[in-house]
DNA sequence: ACCGTATACTTGAGCGGTAAAGCATCTCGT
DNA sequence: ACGAGATGCTTTACCGCTCAAGTATACGGT
């Protein structure tokens, strides 16, 4: 009886009627609990954000280790503007640098750089293994795949579909 | 061919090796995607963050309407000082007030006002419904209820169970 | 009674994102 | 050829969060 009074009256103002599919609130407590994990155990390992691992991830995923500002940012699902800044942050790491390109005089291509490799490759290793370690120890393989198809779906075009 | 190159030479640099769990990248942008949405209709019809729609949820599941920040920090996910923060935005609004406890001089309630009270009924409202078409639109009821079980599993102790 | 530690909250610095405006360059229709 | 619009990028201003330090209060042991 030392805390004091988290729940005072415990018959109090009636509180709650409808709830949202836990679908919902799940996905956020999910979603936050595992992303502050990886994060700080990339920061810890390699001091990278886990933003900043998906852009030397995306750049190895794409021939020459190359792309476009505006690719990168669609594909981590952020502004161009926020690309910029995360781009400054792995060029002052020189992990990524700047490449003009010959046809278009517009885009700079971001590019990573040999350390930039060296960095993603060991950082890969150590986040696949993270990742898939959180993911086996709650799912089985067919769980897993469940769960995959289930959530890309939420990013699936405009929904919709159902309804018209 | 009029883009620039995206994609400057097909054969190129070998990328890629192995693959994370479709599940972690799935999640990864389904909530980006789900919740920049949310947050989109709450702003535009309600003038709340997502956020702070939480905070206005919690307080009203609460008895009395009230809670310490400290909780209010743990239900949310995130840290005091941004609770701090969150509440100051809410205070402002005429939303939230704060509100001493008698038995102990450091906690400071965070309380839902009237006009709070209002605005949340109101804003419960529509975002129930918005995020039940969101998740109807995609899933089965029963889809749904796995898809909430599965997820649950994210935020649960600290997994390991499996592996010991 | 008093000191040490724990707890509740706030504050300052900084980061990582957004939206919107601005600038340069490209492209296309006339 | 040139002007209008589209496209790629950066910049500005802001927001919302974190971490760490700071302040105030509570509590337990001696």
């Amino acid at each position: 009886m030392s805390r004091p009074t988290t729940t005072p009256a415990r018959r109090a103002k009636a509180p709650v009627r409808e709830r949202p599919p836990d679908a919902w609130v799940e996905l956020l407590r999910g979603h936050a609990t595992l992303t502050r994990r990886m994060d700080a155990a990339l920061r810890e390992l390699h001091g990278l954000s886990l933003n900043e691992y998906e852009v030397l991830l995306q750049l190895g995923f794409a021939d020459e280790g190359r792309l476009r500002r505006v690719d990168l940012a669609e594909r981590l699902l952020i502004t161009q503007g926020g690309v910029t800044r995360l781009l400054a942050g792995l060029e002052r790491k020189g992990l990524v640098d700047r490449a003009n390109c010959e046809s278009d005089a517009r885009v700079v291509y971001a590019e990573l750089t040999a350390q930039g490799r060296r960095k993603l490759a060991s950082a890969r290793r150590a986040h696949l293994e993270d990742v898939r370690d959180q993911f086996s120890s709650r799912f089985s393989a067919s769980e897993l795949k469940a769960l995959g198809e289930l959530l890309s779906r939420l990013s699936d075009a405009d929904a919709g579909a159902a309804a018209c």
